[in-house]
RNA sequence: AGGGAAGUAGCUCAAUCGGCAGAGCAGGCGCCUUUGGAGCGCAAGGUUAAAGGUUCGAGUCCUUUCUUCCCUGCCA
């Protein structure tokens, strides 16, 4: 799908420059360093999409890494579940999976390094010191009294912190660069801190742990990476990637600042996520309102339309928020072309042809694509009792609603026109069935004298459907940015009805054998995925995305209408 | 004594290193239709944050200003 695929942005053109002046002789080498203390969300497909893209775009080559130098938060639970996540969105590392820690002995002989040419000093000043020394962001820090000790007194005290003489936050090694820097990251910035904590990895045998900046540019420079990409909030620390890169002379990728994506009515901070599920606001980190990669699939997202999304926001470095319906947009865009049809009814109301024999049931044909011609046709079990949804009928229907109504002839997708006789209703006035006579001459839902109806209603035949379970799914949140509002917290614009369940509903026996994960359309209604709680006895539907509805669309509009006609009134002539 | 970055249509991005400011999505209006889906078409949408300068010509180069965002973890 991105074969022949020619993305220009502000990165490209880096690229471009790099490739005419010859500073990486033409090649193009990325990487995805995700790290492991949480799961992949649409946030990260952003980033997934553009390093994997960038080198396939460019012939390169495209590494995962997991940047695990924090054992205090990190997990073997994160590193498989973002394994399979990069997987399920098509993803391919081939042989290069690879893991900051790999690199955790070069590691320290580079610090070794820097120590033996005056460029890093072990430091005793506990936190606190070291924040107080650092200054503020209008006023320069303060030199440590560790600062000048020598060479020989470093390299030893630096080996005793790997072997396990201090004690966590007893002692840092730090890069002597500038106090008074105006980039605070360039400030003696800690290098290896001492951490009492089992690496999923290495296990034990590490005391003392490198930072991010650390290690980050100097596995890019193992690896080969030549362009590293990363989010803008790494700008300010370009210039120690760089330092440490040029002190300790080696190979020098670029990195590269982009805009991360925000997409509105939802969150993607890992803190606030967490919360989300912590506090019970969902049901897991896949729960299929969640933003993650692996709630994405669970709601019936396509690998496909994800993709195509990251494709289509592009890249920049202007920090913007996208529109989820845009989101939205890819997926019915994909699920349009790939989802069989299928008719079930969400909210029954029971149908009697009056005139259609008692015992009679007819196989209909049924379109299973109409995008997609290879996928054949289906048939599906009429009879003379029906279930239509509620919505499709109105007792006294107002203009342009086209569905059916007393009196009124329209027809049922694939079947026959019927016109409704009579409206049934039980004691308290709620209509319980309705009594409707076909026209036989229609079968197959089109009439030999031509004559044409303003509307076309799914239906399934009430002895033979099946009954499931729906979750229906609405965002998330009830606001465009949940996470903007300075006085109050993001939960407090939570969807209350993010979630409903509706059971039963009546979907055709076609259905049967679906398995998890298979997407269809419930025609005029919403694509929806089998969920992984079916049974046998029972399936489970999501609601992945709904269908766009003009007539509800209009609903809306005539709702609002009126106010716009009295305010108009309401001014003198 | 602060450093870094960004401002082009409602949103996300373009504009071939100075040459007629364009696209997708959203919104509007039509056409078509055995899904009120899909599809197709039309119109609308802009003082390129602002001011000044250079130039035949500036979104693009220079100067100043404004606005927004990021940075004071032994997180990444």
């Amino acid at each position: 799908m991105t074969e022949g695929k020619n993305n220009r942005n502000f990165i490209t053109e880096i690229i471009d420059d790099h490739n005419e002046n010859g500073r990486f002789q033409g090649k193009v080498h990325t990487r995805f360093p995700p790290e492991p203390n949480g799961y992949l969300h649409i946030g990260h497909a952003k980033s997934i999409c553009l390093n994997f893209g960038i080198a396939e775009q460019y012939g390169g080559l495209c590494n995962l890494r997991f940047d695990d130098t924090n054992p205090a938060k990190e997990e073997q639970e994160y590193i498989d579940a973002i394994t399979e996540d990069l997987r399920w969105l098509g993803y391919d590392w081939g042989e290069r999976l690879y893991f900051a820690s790999d690199y955790f002995d070069e590691l320290y002989e580079m610090a070794v390094e820097l120590i033996r040419i005056g460029r890093a000093y072990v430091d005793e000043l506990n936190t606190d010191e070291i924040r107080e020394y650092r200054g503020t962001l209008t006023e320069p820090g303060r030199e440590s009294p560790y600062r000048h000790r020598s060479i020989e007194e470093n390299l030893a005290l630096f080996e005793k912190m790997r072997a396990g003489g201090f004690k966590e936050g007893e002692a840092v090694l730090r890069a002597k660069i500038d106090m008074t820097h105006g980039n605070i990251n360039m400030r003696d910035p800690v290098m290896y801190r001492i951490l009492d904590a089992a690496h999923p990895r290495t296990g034990d045998k590490w005391k003392i742990y490198p930072m991010y900046d650390f290690a980050h540019g100097q596995s890019d420079s193992i690896e080969g990476i030549t362009h590293s990409i990363c989010t803008l909030e790494y700008e300010d620390h370009r210039p120690l990637y760089d330092w440490y890169l040029d002190n300790i002379e080696i190979f020098h990728p670029q990195q590269i600042e982009f805009a991360r994506l925000n997409l509105s009515h939802t969150v993607l901070s890992k803190r606030k996520l967490i919360r989300l599920v912590r506090e019970g606001q969902v049901r897991g980190w896949d729960d299929p309102r969640m933003p993650t990669i692996s709630g994405l699939r669970r709601r019936g997202y396509t690998p496909e339309a994800i993709r195509e999304f990251c494709e289509d926001i592009g890249v920049g470095k202007v920090k913007g928020v996208v529109a989820l319906h845009k989101l939205e947009y890819h997926l019915r865009q994909h699920l349009n072309k790939t989802a069989d049809r299928v008719m079930a009814v969400i909210n029954p109301l029971k149908v009697v042809i009056e005139n259609y024999p008692d015992d009679r049931v007819e196989k209909m044909e049924a379109v299973n694509n109409p995008e997609d011609e290879t996928a054949g046709t289906r048939s599906v079990p009429f009879s003379k009792v029906l279930y239509i949804e509620r919505d499709d009928f109105m007792e006294e229907p107002p203009r342009k609603f086209f569905r059916l109504a007393p009196g009124r002839e329209v027809r049922l997708r694939y079947a026959y026109f019927i016109t409704c006789t009579d409206v049934i209703k039980d004691a308290t006035g709620e209509i319980v069935e309705l009594r409707c006579r076909y026209d036989p001459a229609t079968r197959g839902g089109s009439a030999p004298d031509g004559r044409r109806v303003k509307s076309t209603l799914h239906w399934v035949s009430a002895p033979h459907a099946i009954q499931a379970e729906a979750r229906l799914y609405d965002s998330l949140f009830t606001v465009e940015h949940p996470d903007s509002d300075r006085d109050r917290d993001f939960t407090d614009f939570i969807n209350p009805d993010s979630l409903r369940v509706v059971d039963p509903i009546y979907v055709e026996p076609h259905l049967r054998n679906a398995q998890a994960g298979d997407r269809f359309q419930f025609e005029r209604l919403a694509y929806f995925v089998v969920d992984q709680d079916s049974t046998a006895e029972k399936l489970v539907f999501n609601r992945t995305v709904t269908l766009r509805d003009q007539w509800r669309k209009a609903q809306k509009k005539a709702r609002r209408a009126p106010r716009k006609r009295r305010r108009k009134s309401a001014k003198p002539r």
